[in-house]
DNA sequence: AGTCTAAACGAGAAAAATTCACATTCGCAA
DNA sequence: TTGCGAATGTGAATTTTTCTCGTTTAGACT
């Protein structure tokens, strides 16, 4: 759509069709987390034609721009998801690798109090609560 | 010491070399946090001759041991510390990556009752505040 | 102390994730 | 529509971590 061109336009990035292509991905996913090479192989998968370089460089620009947030989670691949929306922290079940947003305001509250109590710049945060979801707790019964 | 070697056995670990070295550097570097490459290069300015295979080998069994935590705090390498001592966070410097460790009863109470009421069974939990230190603050005026 | 065996080690190859280099192609403003 | 600088694709290179396998070692049992 032109949105995501006005999207990409607004970023300070030339609208190209790869970056379209990952954007609209992106949207797609919403509230999943992709990694790069996810992004890349759903691309292969439409047929499209694509370099991995490509899909990091991109999500790195995006990362850049504001666009999308990085998380690594566990020390295997970063993943992705969009900035849109608010701030959330996330629940990451360690069987099945499922991630559940939240968002506590006490939590957030506390942290910003925590950094100026030590003289930090707070630029950002990043809070993973990991446990065993509900699901995997009932297969292993 | 003798004190390493009990420690290593009451983790169901025999007592080597390496692993004695490598937990006296942990030891050592007490409250920095320090990496695979880091914890090899030690050893071997030490004359020591020791294989990068058995230092992250080694890091890997404290870790399952509960010996030691190993964070991944900006997808760069892995960086380990002493479990000893009780549970913290970590405020982490943007610009100089020192890491300073915080803890705080109303977050670990708040995320405690996050896990529960998304019925996840908590195992764990990590919360790093990113910013600019206040050396850092200071040195870019 | 000497011997045995499973566990651990060292070296280098391999795997996984990500970035780089460079020749080619594309977006967009004139 | 044309031209130029930015962006892309390919494949090689880097970085971090794991694996394989022949050799060594810790610790139990003489």
């Amino acid at each position: 759509m032109a949105e995501q061109n006005a999207e990409l336009r607004r970023a300070g990035l030339k609208a190209t069709l790869p970056r379209l292509r990952i954007l609209q991905i992106l949207e797609d996913s919403n509230d999943l987390h992709v990694s790069a090479e996810d992004v890349y192989r759903t691309l292969l998968d439409a047929g499209e034609s694509i370099g991995l370089a490509t899909v990091y460089r991109v999500l790195t620009q995006f990362e850049q721009a504001g666009l999308v947030i990085r998380h690594n989670f566990d020390g295997g691949s970063a993943v992705f998801e969009l900035a849109a929306g608010e701030h959330h922290d996330h629940l990451v079940c360690v069987r099945c690798n499922r991630v559940t947003e939240f968002v506590d305001d006490v939590i957030e509250e506390r942290q910003r109090r925590i950094a100026a109590e030590n003289g930090f710049a707070m630029t950002d945060h990043s809070l993973v609560i990991h446990g065993i979801c509900s699901d995997c707790q009932r297969d292993s019964d």
